[in-house]
DNA sequence: CAAACGATTGAACAATTGCTCAATCGTAAA
DNA sequence: TTTACGATTGAGCAATTGTTCAATCGTTTG
């Protein structure tokens, strides 16, 4: 039935079915916007990019960010479980920072993008 | 020593201040998190992965990914805004394709992150 | 020990987002 | 011109998401 309507999914059904056999699992696909999901927010990216900069308590982000602690604490808690920051205890502070220079290389390369 | 306290706000004021001054301006880390939104939809990747392998119409990405045309055609036009893909009409059928060599890079580090 | 304080957590709420459905547009064939 | 059909669009709905608020945890200090 789809056959009869639609012509071009006839003709082009053995590209469909090359595309099928080249696609990434399903799950992969799924982890990889996961992943770029985690970027895709700003108050994330702000503090992705100050964590950039420098190790961080928990504080000093509302503060630089100029948010309630409990609103960064949310997605600081997003961002460690995405794996993207590790934590430090010093006392009561906790301190943030990136997970890894893969982290890094995503961040700057959305930097180079966007500052074009 | 990133000691005691949250005075630490008061502590670290001079970072933060450091940290304020190299901050991309609000609207780049803005523009910089919208980039990455739309790469983190499973919809969307799935159609990107796709338009990265070959140039396809929309009745093709919708038989592709078992999806119905109006779904496909929404999420096409939210990457068209994006400038992340481009468009050519060939009689009835209109052909998508990614709009430039930085859309593929992205893709691809994605895809080798994903990979690993 | 109790108080202070940074950090975290869960519930609730508003805003956003992705899909379906129905209507419509644009192009080509009858 | 009329019909067919691929594509697009807007409204509406359900699911998801980000923030606030209040309560609580963990550590240090009095």
């Amino acid at each position: 039935m789809k056959q009869e309507i639609c012509d071009v999914v006839f003709v082009h059904e053995d590209i469909a079915k090359k595309i099928k056999e080249t696609m990434l699992p399903d799950e992969k696909l799924f982890d990889l916007s996961e992943l770029f999901k985690v970027f895709g927010d700003s108050t994330r990216m702000k503090i992705l990019f100050v964590l950039f900069e420098s190790e961080v308590c928990t504080c000093d982000l509302a503060s630089i960010l100029n948010m309630s602690a409990s609103a960064v604490s949310h997605q600081l808690a997003l961002l460690k479980r995405a794996k993207l920051v590790k934590t430090t205890r010093s006392g009561k502070a906790v301190f943030y920072s990136l997970a890894d220079e893969h982290v890094r290389t995503i961040i700057s390369m959305g930097i180079e993008h966007v500052e074009e």
